[in-house]
DNA sequence: TTGAAAGCGGTACCAG
DNA sequence: CTGGTACCGCTTTCAA
């Protein structure tokens, strides 16, 4: 690895120069310029980031934390979030939290020692004061903050659009699946539905889960139909849980949407590849990451608080599980 | 943020102190190091890893490059590497390659830039020049070099025992799908499969596809249905197209596994909950992962060459998209 | 327009 | 057992 001495040696110039060119500032003259660029294509030279890091007491990184990248909605997060922080010359630095406040901890810890000059975290942990002495920006995404600003889709609106859908489709004994307690989004959506539902001339009930994961989505789903034999509507939490039910339901013979419709909640890229195909809430998940990491990119530069909270609209995606809507009603 | 002369200013020593009892290393005396960990408590210090990787001219971080996180499948070997080097406290720098040559040498760039101590490479570049002048240890995963230690499923084998299933569960007209030529795996089932249905007295034919994305899965299965509308067997390239070709078949009305069956590769998560669900040969992905990043992290250690190649077994999960196969046989 | 030199925050060698 | 100090590779005054 050749450093800037060797260049300045080959250049025949000092190592300020070198610098300069690199960086762009500060008076070079045009014939030195020419001749440093030279020598560093010729050494196939590239800047050390640790020592510039170090200097600056800034990095090009910026850190990623997750609760899961195996669970299917994050990854699209996180790609939004790479696409962009790429494009404006940063990289990242990813952790999973597992919603382990340790974890998570470490995780920042990290993140600060290797002098990140940002991040942008995903997690469901209560106890903020992981974040409060933190002294970077900090955005939130997929979650709301009293304290930093954050980026997140309309899940109470995405759970009233959920529970009207199904009601204009006519169910009438709706079950309404609520997500984990300390996964704010999901409350939200759950209120949303709750709300709809409260108001209008339909039997719901609802049935409590505590995770996402793949395996008691299953549970869940052989439970929602022990307890709730005659359900003819059901909003699930999200779209694992939403195709485990849908799966449940067509080994208990039920026809689908005929007998029973069904809403997820995410719309991860599979919901279209179930059969019948899922309709679910759509949260723009990719361009969620891109917003993240755009106003994350705007408070670095600038330097300064952007108390912003950047909410996202969801939409309803008709597809097979419900019943298309009577145009003339 | 305190720096190391604070704390050795603090505890009245020299900063030759401070870092032997951060190091655990040289002679402290008992007394010295209990004053210098109490500072260190009191100060909320923690070392800052940019100066120590500049020193060391290595980092404790560890590149990760993949085609694409948001490909069902790499989120499980990013899982199982990620948790296998916190274990040795590594951290991971991410890159998604999406198979372009050029995002690839940037990130290998910036992994240098940053001085990791090695990277682990799912891509499925062909030109491996890219790799030939790191000098940093590099395994592939998930596919297979021969200038590099690499962790790999058997994917032959995989495809014999998915062209064997079908077979066995007489399925007399197959249909072979043949994924993305350049993505290495997939020829190496493609080819397995291949040399078992050859040697079989059955008809198959082949079809070819270009890439695993899951819009086009849904034209390809189309494509299938069209091209070869008897076939009762399919052996899909990867679990999305299986589903995909799955979702279609139920669309036309096919009885599944009766009258059709259907083999995935992988076994991602979500096979499972598929309708009828989708019988597959798994990868471990997760274990995948976790060998890639032991073996890099000995590769780390003993900073020598251990060029091995790690081969892990597939093995077919029987699912119902195939018919129970006769005991007695 | 250019160069010399003082750091950035650690580590490790050499004295004592 | 402990302290002084020369780096690691780069950026940025300050002078020339």
């Amino acid at each position: 690895m050749a450093t800037i001495r060797d260049v300045a040696k080959e250049a025949g110039v000092s190592v300020a120069t070198v610098s300069r060119v690199l960086n762009d500032n500060g008076y070079v003259g045009v014939e030195t310029r020419k001749r440093v660029l030279e020598t560093i294509e010729r050494l196939n030279y590239s800047p050390n980031e640790v020592a510039r890091s170090l200097y600056k007491r800034k990095s090009r990184l910026i850190g990623l934390l997750l609760p899961d990248i195996t669970n299917p909605f994050f990854p699209q997060l996180a790609r939004g979030v790479e696409d962009e922080v790429n494009q404006a010359g940063f990289r990242l630095l990813l952790g999973n939290s597992d919603e382990e406040a340790t974890k998570e901890l470490d995780y920042i810890q990290t993140f600060e020692q290797n002098h990140v000059v940002g991040i942008i975290s995903a997690t469901n942990n209560t106890d903020r004061e992981n974040y409060e002495n933190i002294d970077l920006p900090v955005v939130f995404l997929d979650r709301t903050s009293k304290h930093h600003p954050s980026v997140f889709a309309d899940g109470r609106e995405g759970g009233r659009l959920a529970a009207r859908a199904l009601i204009d489709r006519g169910s009438t004994k709706i079950t309404l699946i609520k997500g984990p307690a300390h996964v704010q989004p999901a409350q939200d959506r759950f209120q949303g539905a709750l709300a709809e539902l409260s108001k209008a001339a339909v039997d719901f009930s609802v049935l409590g889960t505590t995770s996402y994961a793949f395996e008691e989505a299953k549970t869940w789903a052989e439970e929602l139909f022990t307890k709730h034999p005659e359900t003819d509507g059901v909003i699930a939490s999200n779209d694992i849980v939403g195709i485990a039910i849908l799966h449940e339901a067509l080994r208990l013979g039920k026809s689908i949407p005929d007998e029973l419709q069904i809403i997820g909640f995410d719309d991860i890229p599979l919901s279209s590849l179930s059969y019948p195909s899922l309709s679910t809430i759509r949260q723009p998940a990719y361009e969620m990451g891109k917003e993240a990491a755009k106003l994350l990119i705007r408070m670095i530069k600038k330097e300064q608080e952007i108390d912003q909270m950047i909410q996202l609209p969801v939409s309803l995606i008709e597809r097979n599980t419900t019943r298309k809507v009577d145009k003339d009603e």
